[in-house]
DNA sequence: GGTTCATATGAACAAGCGTTCAGGTTTAGA
DNA sequence: TCTAAACCTGAACGCTTGTTCATATGAACC
């Protein structure tokens, strides 16, 4: 037995799991594979944890809760709705990038039983934000007229479908591309760099 | 005990199995429930396939087969690039629409042990339809010009994404917005009904 | 030394899993 | 009515799972 302190056994425990549930999936990881990866005994697991459901909510929580903060400070600046509307783009796939482990982990257990109702929640929520930046932009003039409701869906169906292909396939997708593809279809001018690299 | 003919008992296994697997996924699904959607024993399974993997796989073959043909038709026909783009993507929200049993097995089990890399291929091999309707476009002036391989990834990722929500979150999208949507940055001229529905 | 307490262990348990197979039932033709 | 083939059954087997708990260990105090 290696001692340690209490804290430090269940960061252990924490990214142990988020490795092996993001290989494997919440059904198909084991409490055992978890405790081998983190070099403990599968007892010690049930001493920070009440059970595999607590686990697994506790790492959905804890890492959610980072890029809401992120996003959260875009309306803090004064921006342009372009501006905004880049920045929105950037910080989640540059967030996608840096936690693939998450985004798999989120995607293979997506409509299993628990956790689903917030994870609607925070997509809803992140349509919202779009759709503000869009009214934003309409008023303003910069973009042209749409219904901001189903275009917000539409883009963020594209953030959706972009991380997945950066998480699933390994593909790097530059921010900068995409945005300049969705607002190419959003500025009422072309006053946008051409999509080549 | 109900007798029917082996082909009704086969399709019946397939149709329950189907149920099953994309409301569970593929670990967290037993033979035991797929047996009881089915009305038939635990042994009437292992008389139509091997095992559970065998029927998974029978299940995804045969569903994608289905798609692959439709979407061959497109260039079958002689049509603008805009026209192929627009079938392109009616075809495949309408499939996602009519089969969201099928899409919810594929995202839940995606980066499975098994069956991914013909995942991948299928969807590379769909990017590459998308590269060439753009590189057409281009050529003939319909569209702005871009990187043909970067834009179609994006389009790609971004029909994968609005599929995921019709899927994940029952969200109706109909094609014509999406396409409006993508040709709204595709086209040289916007010469393109507004977004407003 | 002894005591205390947080920390860690892993055998044990019940439940569920995929899979098998010896045996039952139904249908169809003679 | 009898027979053969086709079809179906579910108890049983070996294995893995999540979870528990009596026990052991290490460090920090007196």
């Amino acid at each position: 037995m290696n001692k340690r302190s209490g804290l430090e056994t269940k960061k252990c425990i924490l990214a142990a799991s988020m490795d092996v549930f993001s290989r494997k999936g919440y059904t198909a990881s084991s409490i055992r594979e978890i405790a081998k990866a983190a070099k403990i005994s599968i007892g010690t697991v049930y001493i920070y944890f009440k059970n595999k459901e607590e686990l697994y909510q506790n790492l959905i929580e804890n890492k959610k809760q980072e890029l809401t903060e992120k996003i959260g400070y875009i309306f803090l600046e004064k921006k342009s709705a372009r501006e905004a509307l880049k920045d929105f783009i950037r910080i989640h796939l540059e967030y996608a990038v840096k936690h693939k482990e998450f985004i798999l982990l989120h995607i293979r257990e997506h409509g299993f039983s628990f956790g689903i109702e917030k994870k609607r929640a925070f997509f809803n929520q992140q349509i919202e934000i779009i759709e503000k930046i869009i009214k934003k932009g309409i008023d303003s003039g910069e973009f042209r007229k749409s219904d901001p409701g189903n275009t917000a869906r539409i883009i963020m169906g594209t953030i959706r479908g972009i991380i997945l292909t950066i998480a699933l396939d390994n593909v790097n997708v530059r921010p900068k591309e995409l945005s300049n593809f969705i607002l190419c279809a959003l500025l009422k001018d072309k006053q946008v760099k051409n999509n080549i690299p």
